[in-house]
DNA sequence: GTGGTCTAGACCACT
DNA sequence: GTGGTCTAGACCACA
């Protein structure tokens, strides 16, 4: 994972992103224990706030779980596999807002679909237990 | 259009977001005459310098021009419709986290796809002259 | 004379500019009679109050004077060739303004040297009877 | 840095000037971190608002960076010193109208000249670490 | 009438 | 602490 320190996106924003495609690249399985808060923050060289936020807002959603004195995990599967209505009413709408903005770009149906099945195939939606190597990350 | 006072985005930039739109649709033709800054407020119900805001930024983009005294105008299609790699690059990183996040919430692939032409299909890139209603905006 | 509709500066600054200019080459000798307000007006496709603000302020400047129900003409040179310190300093500040912004474009101090003498040259500031043709002013 | 309430240029617009002055001097240099918005706009009192908006100015020009929560820094040079050649263009303009008004005033070329080079002096394009002292602005 | 600038003061997100 | 957003209301320049 690599926090872009001139990305608009807060860094807590980005931590939250990378720990989910790690999650859905398969790099983390149900159960795996994140660093700590500090060692994560240590290694991205950000202030432990920031991670700690992260990990606050990853909890929320339902997708990491924190066992005092122990660490924090990876929850279940199907903890975290629901389908919230309103969440995705959301990505509706953002994919609209790309939609809009690539019309301004010049940028064609076509392509988008293109990127699409592109970013999809990279991330590869496995959810086998095939570890993808996460060297640069 | 309809400015949501409880997005988690800025005012101005669903203001923004929202003439792309309309333009994008051909509701606005190039040449066309914004309503006001103080009318645009006024129907939004928002506070002029809001709007102000969402022109000054849509004027830099070149979507727009300002004459001054005069009021705001929708800018020729030639202006704005150049390809800036970079945002490019943005474009396609924002559509990257909504694969992560459908990852999430049990969004298919085939589902994304399948949005990504009814959205296409709803906007129609329809750069004649035919106006659409807005009576579902 | 052209007014540039997309210029950032006011028409009527423009106007004032542009007869000045006029002025400086010898196409406007003193006490030649300008265009009126409203004849100007067509000929720029200005609104005559634009017009009317120009010659005011050329008229303030001692450019020009206006002699009520003959017409409005360029002054005697003694009378608008004067030095005033205070304009001299704004001048001197208006350039300075220019060099800090060539600092940021890369545009070097010989490069603005050969602009002076490029400019000077073109504009020729013949004060003798010597006419220039002004057909695409 | 001074900022002239009675001059016919926008607080803010001086405010930009004024940064860039400082970095074309030397006074600032890339990395460095600027003052606050509100320590800034405490120091020359003015609105914060005020100041925001010529630092937001600033950067879109790619003169100076913001970093969410941390401050604001100048950029480094080979981010900023591009040479747009239509700014270029207003830059020629710009000189253009300083040759007309300097005829006006009865300030010849060789003066203008001279000026030039006091002024380009006086910035010292001193691109070595050397600062200068502030102590005349 | 138009947009542009400025102020004062509030609240929020991020570090 | 930082900058970003929003409001309310004032004044100005321009057409």
């Amino acid at each position: 994972m690599i926090i872009n320190k001139n990305s608009p996106y807060p860094f807590y924003e980005q931590v939250v992103l990378g720990i989910k495609e790690d999650i859905v690249q398969g790099i983390f399985q149900p159960g795996d224990k994140l660093l700590s808060v500090r060692e994560m923050a240590s290694v991205l060289m950000l202030n432990p706030n920031t991670v700690s936020k992260a990990y606050k807002t990853l909890e929320s959603e339902g997708v990491i779980v924190t066992v005092r004195g122990k660490g924090t995990f990876v929850s279940d599967k199907q903890q975290r596999h629901y389908r919230n209505e309103q969440q995705v009413g959301k990505l509706k709408e953002a994919l609209e807002k790309i939609v809009i903005e690539a019309s301004y770009l010049n940028v064609s149906l076509p392509e988008l679909q293109s990127w699409l099945a592109e970013i999809s195939e990279g991330l590869g939606g496995n959810s086998d237990g095939s570890k993808k190597s996460s060297e640069d990350n």
